[in-house]
DNA sequence: GATACTGTTTGACGATTGTAAAACTATAAA
DNA sequence: TTTATAGTTTTACAATCGTCAAACAGTATC
């Protein structure tokens, strides 16, 4: 039950992500790590609230700039890089 | 009385500026055609109220990527693309 | 002068946003 | 089973956002 997006819509959402700074720091968090991180590692280094930690990480899923691996009772995100790369090459470099 | 912005901060304003479809037309418009133009002539490609346009171009303004020329009751619309460049090398090209 | 044109500002509106407390789900440990 | 941990969802709230009609300001033309 999806609505198609053209590329540009979905460029526009990823531009979106990263216009708020929460955000904007856990996805250059992510490039520079480069790999994947833990979400309580992660709110180590970016200090939000952890229900808008969640916020923010669902919204990166829904654009599909993340993805996500369940272990246990930790939840692992990572930068879905290829597609990012794919759509914007260069971006990321800029962060 | 200018708040001092981090070079982040900025970055984070442009990618807000991209996130919106109307600014994201302006923005693309103006790095395409590789030159000024007039706010008609902008409001012919990019269809939205006259109001929203103004509203969107100040934004653009306040932001700093967009220097506004007027002549006689025109006014003339281009990308500051030196500050965007040195900011975020390669952008544009992405549009 | 009056009128037409270009763009801004104001005001109102619904929609969306980011935040955080609270309740909740699911897994792990005791 | 009970307790602790990790993360999500719900709910509520203030703040901001994008849109458009209306009124406005400045300039050009009649």
């Amino acid at each position: 039950m999806d609505i198609k997006q053209s590329d540009t819509e979905i460029k526009q959402r990823v531009f979106f992500a990263l216009s708020d700074p929460g955000r904007y720091k856990i996805i250059s968090m992510l490039y520079h790590v480069g790999h994947e991180m833990g979400c309580n590692e992660l709110n180590q280094h970016v200090e939000i609230d952890k229900s808008t930690m969640s916020y923010h990480l669902r919204t990166l899923r829904e654009i599909g700039i993340t993805n996500t691996r369940t272990q246990g009772r930790q939840k692992y995100v990572s930068l879905n890089i290829e597609k990012i790369e794919r759509l914007l090459p260069g971006l990321l470099r800029l962060l």
